[in-house]
Formats: C-alpha cells, structure tokens, sequence
DNA sequence: CAGTGGTCTAGACCACCTT
DNA sequence: AGGTGGTCTAGACCACTGC
C-alpha cells in the first residue's frame, strides 16, 4: 500500500478512537511529518484523503481540524460500504432473492435510446423482476441493459446478481450512477405484486448506471410501497457556494 | 488562481469543446508539463481535479482518458451549481416566495435532539413555510435549528433566505447534508395547503444538514405533492466495489 | 511576527500497460 | 523494453491566521 494511505489510514484510526477528539486539531503538518518519517507533501496527500472523507478539514494559517460528526461520516461510510449496490436499508442476516417476471430481448425505445445513448438498433435486455427481503417481496425492478455492453446475461445471472456478473465475470468497472427519485400512486403491478392498495404510495427510484469510462449500461425503475424503503444519502460537502 | 487549477480549467475547457474527445486520452502528463511549463506534480494535481470532476480517468501504465458521458456530467455541474440550496428542479426565471405558518421557540423534541445533537437545555427554532414557486404553492417545509447555532432568526429573514442568512450575514459555511428520501400518504396539513386528494401520494426528503466544522445546524422534512416535484443525484464514482 | 497550510519544483524510483 | 501514470523527496516560497 502507498505510505500516503497508510499515514491516512493511521489518523483516521486516531480520530476513530479519539486520540485527536472532534473539535480538535490535528498535529500540524511538519510534526506529522516527522513522526511519519516522511515529507510533508506526503503528510498533505494523506491529510487530503482525510478531508475528502469528511473526517476533518484545513483552515490555511490556522491548522487541520477534525470534524464534530466525524464519527457520524464514519459509521455512515462502513455501513454503506457494507451494502454495495442497492440503496436499501437492511442488516447482514438478511437474504435477498429475486423472482423474473419477465426476461426477453427487444429494441429499445425512445426513452431508453435516450438514456443509454444508443440507437434503435442496438438491442437491450428487458427484465422485470420481483425483489425478495427474508421470502417477503420489497421491490419491483424493471431495468433496460443494452445487449453490447453487458453481454451473456442468462436467466441464472438474474436469480444471482447482475452486478456481480458485470463485475467478476466480465471484469467491467462501475462508475457514476444519475438518479431520479419520486413519489407515485400504485399502477397494476405494483397492486398486484407488492400488495399496494389504491391508496398506498409508491417510492421510485429511476437510474441510468455508467461504467468507470462513462459508457451507460443500465436504464432502470425501481417501485416499492411507501412503507417497505427510504432512499438514504450522505451528500459530500459544497465547496463553491 | 492557483497554477493547478488553471490548467485543470483549460483542460476542462478543451474537453467540452471536444479538442480533447469523449472517449479518447489526453496528452501525456510529460507533454502537458512541457506544454505548460510547469512540472509533472503541478499536472497530475490539475487531473486529480479532473477525475474528481468525473470528466476523465487515468490508468496506470496506459493513459489519461476522457469518459464517455463527460458532456453530460459536466452540463448537470452546471445546472446544480446554478441552483445551489435546493433539490428542485425549477428554470432560471422562476420566482420563489415563502409563507410562514408557524414560527416559534422551543426545547427540542427527542428526536430533534438526536438528529442536532443537541440536550434538552438548549432552544430550537420551529419553523413551519409554505414555498411557492411563481405563486403557486409546491411544498411544505418543517425546519428545526438550534438557536445558539444559527442566532437572529427573524421573520424576515424566513420569507427570504434562511441560507442567505447563515452564509451572508453569520459567515458561516455549509457542509455536509444527510438525507432521507421516502413517499407518504398526505396528512392534515399537505392536504389543506399543497391540496392534496386523499389518494395524492407526496415525496417527503428529511435532513440534516452540517456546518463546515462538522456541527448540525438544521433538521427539516420537505413534503411536496408527488407531481410537483422530483429528487435528482448525481451519485459519484465508487472506487472501492 | 511566528506558525500553519497551500502550492510548486526537478528529479527520482516504482508499478503497470502495451508491444 | 519503452512509455505511461503513481508515489515520494527535500526544499522553497507564498497566503493566511492569530497572537
């Protein structure tokens, strides 16, 4: 590992168990640089990741500070690093299985040519898939996945992960992800799938999922009853405002 | 301007312009010190900017890459800097006006203390607004800041800008924001001021929002009809999956 | 004015990709 | 093997804070 992560790793440590306690400054960058027995821009490279955490932050002329709710956006980052890939809360003992509804192969539409960037003749992948918590339904997922960029998906991919499949079997990376979530009044399936009455809410989550280089591969919607899901986030901090 | 950073917004600029293509690498970090005149440091911080921009990624031992989706990412920067402060989605010639419907002085509730990490001692300002945009009412915010944090909160402040006041006039600056985003039934209120049906779901979006330095100044819930409004991220890269 | 973080240099070595 | 990005150095100067 590079010794600017490491030293980041080590502070993140002290700040963890309080040995630079929130509020409080950090050793300035010369000490730590000593103790490190290392350069300063190497201390600032470490100090650079901390901040970008938002563990603590750098007032010039003054010192490097942690931040109050440092244990806060360190807990929050553990807990979604746990849970990689849905945005769902639930805990490590939980499983979650999937039914197809339906699973073919079609030219995509306008909407979806739209989103994934691609023409009327490239096709996609349509699937539709009931989303299981512990044996009990929680989501109805329809996702659009252009055939090109993520290929071989098969009915036993789609009872497992896709992600994993992109990920382990086709070695792709994923990138950003662009994100639109509403509020909505039950249509047919979501009556009939997710037990909705006519007057329970819906929560969706509508996304178009790039890789590392920016390619598009996935246009999906994501449907649950009000009262089965939140959408969490930690919005990082604006610096230009 | 620091050297770096102006280098990174002249590369920027040559992306969005397309002298550097989508999907193409960039001169090598040798050629752009040269080009430059400066060293290979003060570049590699300038493409950091750029990577951390989701505009480009490097690969070792291969290249400087600019991604795919870089028009597209680029322009919603744009657009959300544009309209810093809020999570709506509205054009540059709208107006939006503020109603008070309550506004008074409190000890926090349980839930409120959590959330502002606050005791029971310590007063909070319970606002209650209804925004309109171009006159016609959209949502419906309930807001919580303790008034040692954010002091001299008047009514007038309200039907302006509650940020302007913390960022203008304290000198205060914004940090993080954690936030929660679900679908409801309407209540009493959503349906007297937003006019809701009873079978008109709305989009609710609680934080809390932090200063800089880490302290939680507001913990407020946005409630809005569910045709009135969306929620939209741009959720970065995820290096470590 | 002393102390601190921010930037910049010129060069070095390493790790990795490509051929 | 040659080219590319990743890391690291030792020192310099600058900008800012706070006494």
């Amino acid at each position: 590992m590079a010794k600017y992560l490491s030293i980041a790793a080590e502070l993140s440590k002290r700040i963890r168990e309080g040995i630079y306690p929130a509020g409080e400054s950090i050793p300035d960058q010369k000490t730590l640089a000593n103790e490190f027995n290392t350069s300063r821009m190497t201390i600032q490279k470490s100090l650079d990741v901390l901040n970008a955490e938002g563990l603590s932050y750098s007032i010039q002329g003054s010192g490097t500070y942690v931040k109050k709710n440092a244990n806060f956006i360190s807990d929050f980052k553990v807990r979604s690093d746990q849970y990689v890939g849905t945005t769902q809360l639930f805990g490590k003992n939980h499983k979650v299985t999937s039914k197809i509804i339906d699973f073919h192969i079609s030219n995509p539409t306008d909407d979806e040519q739209k989103a994934l960037k691609i023409t009327r003749n490239q096709p996609v992948y349509n699937i539709i898939r009931l989303r299981y918590i512990d044996e009990s339904a929680y989501a109805l997922e329809y996702t659009t996945m252009p055939t090109e960029v993520i290929p071989r998906v098969t009915e036993d991919v789609l009872l497992k992960s896709i992600y994993q499949h992109i990920q382990k079997t086709l070695g792709l990376t994923i990138g950003a992800a662009y994100r639109t979530i509403s509020a909505d009044k039950p249509e047919h399936f979501d009556r009939k799938y997710l037990a909705c009455e006519s007057s329970d809410p819906v929560l969706q989550v509508q996304q178009i999922v790039y890789l590392d280089d920016g390619t598009a591969f996935e246009f999906s919607h994501t449907r649950q009853r009000f009262d089965k899901g939140k959408y969490v986030i930690l919005e990082p901090d604006h610096p230009n405002q």
